[in-house]
DNA sequence: CGCAAATTTGACATCCCTCAAAATTGGTGG
DNA sequence: CCACCAATTTTGAGGGATGTCAAATTTGCG
C-alpha cells in the first residue's frame, strides 16, 4: 500500500471536540440537518460524535476500512480516490463544505475509496449507527439524507457523461465552471478562486493526462477566457467557458 | 458496469399486474425486501402498488417526470439514458432483475434520466411515499435500502474508473465479464449469453464509437477469446478476458 | 539560497473517431 | 415461403485529438 501513516485519522485537534454546534455552522443550510426544527436539530447533534481536523494530505479513511462514521466537510476540501493496481490512484471526486462523504461504504459497510485532505480541513464525523436510528424517528431527516444521496448520484452521473462524451476543452471548462459556482459565492462579478488540487488530481479526475490539462489552461488563457497564475484562476469570460462546457 | 447482486433468470412473464407476490418472486433474495421477516415482508408488499409490463423499447419514465415510484426490475432488462442537447442520448447504465431503478430522482424528486426496456420486461412499482413511511418503522428495510443505494454508487464509481482510465479493449472486456457474471446462473461452465442491447448502446455506455465496439469484438474473436454471432456471445477464454479487463 | 516537486512546453506516436460503403439481420407484405 | 427494405453490424481508409517521452522552467519549502 501507500506510505504508512496510521490508518485512522489521529489528529482530532481537540479545540472543538465539543458538542458540535450546528447552530453556529456557516454551512448549516446546505448541510445534512438543513430544515430540521430546533428539537430535531438538537437530536441530530448527538450523532455528530466529534469534529475532526485534518492537515493537508492527511487521510480521513482508507479503502477497505469498516464504515463507522459518515463525514461532512465543515471547512477545507477533500478528494476521494481509488487505489489502482498500477499504484496510480484514480481521483473520484472533490468535496466542499456541506457535502457528505463516505456513502460508497453503504453497501459493503467498508469504504471503497481513500479520502484525502487537499488542504487543512475540518469534518464532522457522524455515527452511522446513531444516524440510522435517528432517521427512524425523524422523517425530515430521512428525506434530507436521501436528498444528499441523490445529489451524490447525480454528480457521478454528470461525471460519467463528461468522461464518456466530452473532449478535453469541454471537460476542463465544465470542471472550472462547476468549481466556480459551487465554490461559495463571491457572486458573478468576482470570479476568482484558488484550485486546491494539483494538475495531476484534475487530470485524473477528468480522465486526461496532466500535460493536457496544462495545455488546455494555456489555451484558455491565450483565448482570453481566464487568467491563471499557478493555482489561482481568474475567470475573464465565464459565459464563453460555460458555452464550451455544454457544447456537444 | 454491471456488477453485484443479481444472479437470476429473467424469462418469467408474470401473469398479470395483481397483488404483487414477493413470496413467489424468483429474485426475492436479491431484491429490496431481502432478509425481511414474514411480517415485514407483508408490510412491504403494500408499497408495491403494481406490477407493470413493458414492451421492448417502451419507456418506464422520462427525464423531468416527478418521482412517485421507484422501480425494481422483475424480469427483462432496462437501460437508463440521459437525453443530450445534440439529440444523441448517452447510456448511463443497464439494469437486471432485482436491481433498483430511479434513485437518481431522490435529490430533485424528478427523474434525471429516461428508462427504456431493452426487451419485454416487468417491473415492480414501489410508492416512494409508502416506502419512506415504512422505512421509519423497519430498520432492516432502511439498511437494505441504503445497501442498494451504495451498490448503485459503487457501480457508477466503477464506470467512472473505466471511462477515465481504460482503453477500448479493457472497457469492452470489463463490460462483457460483468455481464457474464451478473447475468444468470449457468456459472462458469456455460459462458454464453445474449446481449439485449445494440452495439450503439454498448458504445455509448463505454464512451466509444459503435464501430470501435464492433472492431474490438472482431479482434477478440480473432484472438480466440470468444465467439460472437450477432448478439449472442460465447466466452471461450474468460480468464484471458478478465485479465484484459483488469490490466492497467 | 538550494533542492525537490510541480508545472509548462515541445516533438512524436498512437489510439480511436469520422466518413464511407458493403454485408448481414430482422421484419413485413406479397 | 420468398422478396424486399430498413436497421444493424462489419469492414476499410484517413485524420485528429490526446497520451507518452523528454526537457526546460517555475514554485514551494526547508
Amino acid at each position: 500500500m501507500l506510505s504508512s501513516t496510521s490508518a485512522v485519522p489521529r489528529s482530532e485537534q481537540p479545540s472543538a471536540g465539543l458538542p458540535s454546534t450546528c447552530h453556529a455552522c456557516p454551512t448549516r443550510e446546505h448541510c445534512l440537518p438543513a430544515g430540521l426544527d430546533p428539537a430535531a436539530l438538537h437530536s441530530f447533534e448527538h450523532t455528530v460524535e466529534r469534529r475532526q481536523h485534518l492537515k493537508r494530505h492527511e487521510r480521513l479513511y482508507r479503502y477497505g476500512m469498516p464504515l463507522e462514521h459518515l463525514f461532512i466537510v465543515a471547512s477545507g476540501q477533500i478528494k476521494t480516490e481509488r487505489p489502482m493496481p498500477d499504484g496510480r490512484p484514480q481521483v473520484l471526486g472533490f468535496y466542499l463544505p456541506g457535502q457528505l462523504l463516505g456513502l460508497d461504504a453503504l453497501s459493503s459497510h467498508t469504504f471503497c475509496s481513500d479520502a484525502v485532505a487537499l488542504c487543512d480541513s475540518t469534518v464532522c464525523a457522524i455515527s452511522y449507527a446513531m444516524l440510522t436510528s435517528l432517521i427512524q424517528q425523524r422523517s425530515t431527516l430521512l428525506l434530507r439524507f436521501h436528498a444528499l444521496f441523490g445529489t451524490e448520484l447525480a454528480r457521478q452521473q454528470s461525471n460519467m457523461l463528461l468522461l464518456g462524451n466530452a473532449k478535453a476543452p469541454q471537460r476542463l471548462a465544465a470542471f472550472l465552471m462547476d468549481l466556480a459556482t459551487s465554490h461559495h459565492a463571491p457572486a458573478p462579478p468576482a470570479p476568482s478562486f484558488e484550485l486546491r488540487m494539483s494538475r495531476d488530481d484534475i487530470a485524473s479526475h477528468l480522465g486526461l493526462a496532466l500535460e493536457s490539462v496544462s495545455r488546455q489552461l494555456t489555451q484558455f488563457r491565450a483565448a482570453g477566457l481566464l487568467e491563471v497564475q499557478n493555482r489561482r484562476i481568474e475567470l475573464l469570460d465565464a459565459d464563453a467557458l460555460r458555452a464550451i462546457a455544454i457544447s456537444s
